[in-house]
DNA sequence: GTATATTTGTGTTATTAAACATGGTTTTTA
DNA sequence: TAAAAACCATGTTTAATAACACAAATATAC
């Protein structure tokens, strides 16, 4: 537990030695395996959940069953929040892409403390901005740019988000193609193909999943180009 | 300003009697002609938006100047909120679609209120909940359906968002093609075609820049299957 | 009220990306 | 370990949409 609570001290610090007791005892700790869904839409949005370890995406299913991934979370991002403020239901799904631990907090005991105590508020008042306005960038990114910036942007994107691993150029993430495909709003075959231009073409290198950043100067380039 | 308060009473029921007269000193009231900016990316974010009267577009200037209509506003909506709390800068831009009667709150008096109150702070984490929950759809809507299903969707927002005329049919609000164009993520001339092909179809009735909704069944059915 | 600019409408062409097909890999699992 | 499943890769075809061009209608400015 005084893991935990270091790991979300951002949130700790917010309040008062009660209410950091009164939410110990609420905070529930789950260990999630690859592709175990978290929650998906329509179910009822009672819990706010701050990732510990691991990687989730945010999803929704569009039309024709095709999933489109809305945001990615890293460790001590929280998410599930945006519907339990206004929703009742969690308009998108969230799924580990790999082996993660998670915490999940009571709604409604969210807002008891929020109403005595503004900090918390403005806490997830911070979070909320942050979402939205990554969500506006995000729509303007999949709709105007081409396939190629679309790609590019994501790995420059997975980068930002996960960082690399000691070479200093593989992604730490692993993703399927397909997951690829979804995060950057194109079909799996023009993801790979996709990619496999970018390798032919020197800036990145492809090895199975693993995906080697080599020019993020071009790869910048193209993305804002769109 | 008792008419003021009456508009925006869901914010200042969140406030005390003090607290009420510290933001009516400071809310000034603007009064904007059409296409008129209220402000534009990159823009210090130190004020939130109330409009009053009127018609508002958000949008983002994308790859080569293209714009995305990123969500509108009707009146008693608040806006340029997002960035307030995260950012520093404003990321989207704001402009007036026809003539509008503005307040605008400074942000670090709202803040201030907020600290001691929660009542305001909840406030706008609800408006943030919602703006992210849509903003959440609209990535979904404007990536993964067609041209089809992109406009008769906006056609449907708009009556959803700014109603009818009293005849019951017509949109209360006038676009020009490339707003509308802007809106649904196509080209003007896509959009004119499409709106030409509904009108064909008896879905709508057009006449200049007014447009009557005639088959909402219809549009829904073409909305949804993308 | 006329000239000018902007917007709308429509046809044509070019480009982009999806859909489909097929075969080779790798991973899972029985 | 063998069989099955999932995933990756690539070529071809087809559909969707953007780009371009130009005329007509409308709005705006002087």
């Amino acid at each position: 537990m005084a893991q935990i609570k270091a790991a979300m001290q951002d949130l700790f610090i917010c309040l008062t030695p009660e209410e950091q007791m009164l939410l110990e005892d609420s905070v529930t700790i789950v260990k999630l395996k690859k592709n175990e869904r978290i929650f998906c839409e329509g179910n009822v949005a009672d819990h706010v959940y701050c990732l510990l370890s691991g990687k989730v995406k945010i999803y929704k299913n569009g039309v024709g069953g095709r999933s489109q991934t809305v945001r990615l979370i890293r460790p001590i991002q929280y998410f599930g929040f945006s519907s339990c403020f206004y929703n009742k239901e969690q308009i998108t799904s969230a799924t580990a892409l790999e082996t993660c631990l998670l915490t999940s907090l009571p709604v409604p005991l969210l807002l008891q403390i929020m109403e005595k105590n503004s900090n918390l508020a403005l806490f997830f008042l911070r979070k909320l901005s942050e979402a939205l306005v990554q969500a506006d960038e995000r729509i303007v990114n999949l709709t105007q740019k081409h396939i190629r910036g679309r790609l590019a942007e994501a790995l420059l994107f997975l980068k930002e988000c996960y960082g690399l691993e000691e070479d200093g150029y593989t992604l730490s993430i692993y993703m399927s193609r397909e997951d690829l495909a979804n995060l950057s709003n194109m079909t799996t075959s023009n993801a790979i193909r996709t990619l496999s231009a970018f390798a032919a073409e020197k800036l990145i290198v492809i090895d199975g999943r693993k995906i080697k950043i080599i020019q993020e100067k071009e790869l910048e380039r193209i993305s804002k180009l769109g």
